[in-house]
DNA sequence: ATCTTACTGTTAATCTATAACATTCGCAAA
DNA sequence: TTTGCGAATGTTATAGATTAACAGTAAGAT
């Protein structure tokens, strides 16, 4: 498969997932890295479900267990307008904001930064006197691909 | 209640409503009204489940029913990040995007517009030839007010 | 009057996510 | 080595959110 997406693509990811796991003192375990694995082989965002499937395991804590650690350490994205999760292509950008282009066809997500965008969402927000912890972008639609 | 966060309030958002579904020959119905109305009046998002107690209903389809026919007629925004629903402090520019900030403390939600960040988002996406057809942006944080 | 479509009422099922608790593993200090 | 501790897993069951299905009703058009 094809890597127009990731900037560091499948193993160079595993790479820093791993470093990533060991500076904060946890454990890259077996059923994280099959998660996390599943997530990176495939462009796609897939649900919980379908992840279950994928890796053979039909126990839910098992699978949640290892998305809420791989979200939390940044390495993979939930993508709430879905429901789906999706390996990050940027993880060593730690703390970056999410941003996506979810395809309804094929269900490729593309992530993408627009930090110019962002800032003005911020200033946006700063006129507000809100202070932001999390912000999400999520654009639906169709990807190149599948316009034809 | 006050409304600083509604450019038209209560009474005019329900004018809105009712014009609305009858230019497009739906009808403004009890359990649609009763569930505008509830979330209106509040400026907080509201789950689905807290609305089914608001307005004193525990049978899920007419809650659901309600949602959905009010969110395809843009008079309600469901907000995924959190997975609640709020009124449309807009619903009069059709199919405006939805952008909010969402206070985890109070759970008040501002829907705001920042259409010069928008513009770049949607840059971006055509660079990539991606085809929007929807676009969410929820910036979660704390208010102004629950920040003392 | 009857036809059609929108809308409601009700039951039950499905999908999604978490609680709870016993067990094991990895590692470090005694 | 062994003891102790927190992290991680295995397992069962439950809770929570959303939809399917189908029968019935209401309202407007012809
Ligand atoms: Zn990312
Ligand atoms: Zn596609
Ligand atoms: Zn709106
Ligand atoms: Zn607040």
């Amino acid at each position: 498969m094809s890597c127009k997406h990731h900037h560091n693509c499948e193993k160079a990811a595993k790479l820093t997932a791993e470093q990533l796991c060991e500076t904060y003192g946890f454990r890259f375990t077996e059923s994280r890295k099959q998660v996390f694995e599943a997530l990176i082989s495939s462009h796609k965002a897939l649900t919980a479900k379908e992840l279950m499937v994928q890796i053979g395991n039909n126990q839910p804590p098992i699978t949640y267990r290892a998305l809420e650690f791989l979200t939390e350490a940044g390495l993979v994205h939930f993508i709430s307008s879905i429901n789906a999760y999706i390996a990050c292509a940027h993880a060593e950008d730690e703390g970056h904001i999410s941003q996506f282009l979810i395809c309804k066809e094929c269900h490729e997500v593309e992530e993408f930064q627009a930090p110019d965008a962002v800032c003005l969402l911020m200033q946006s927000a700063k006129n507000g006197n809100f202070q932001v912890s999390d912000t999400s972008i999520e654009m639906l639609g169709v990807c190149s691909e599948c316009q034809n």
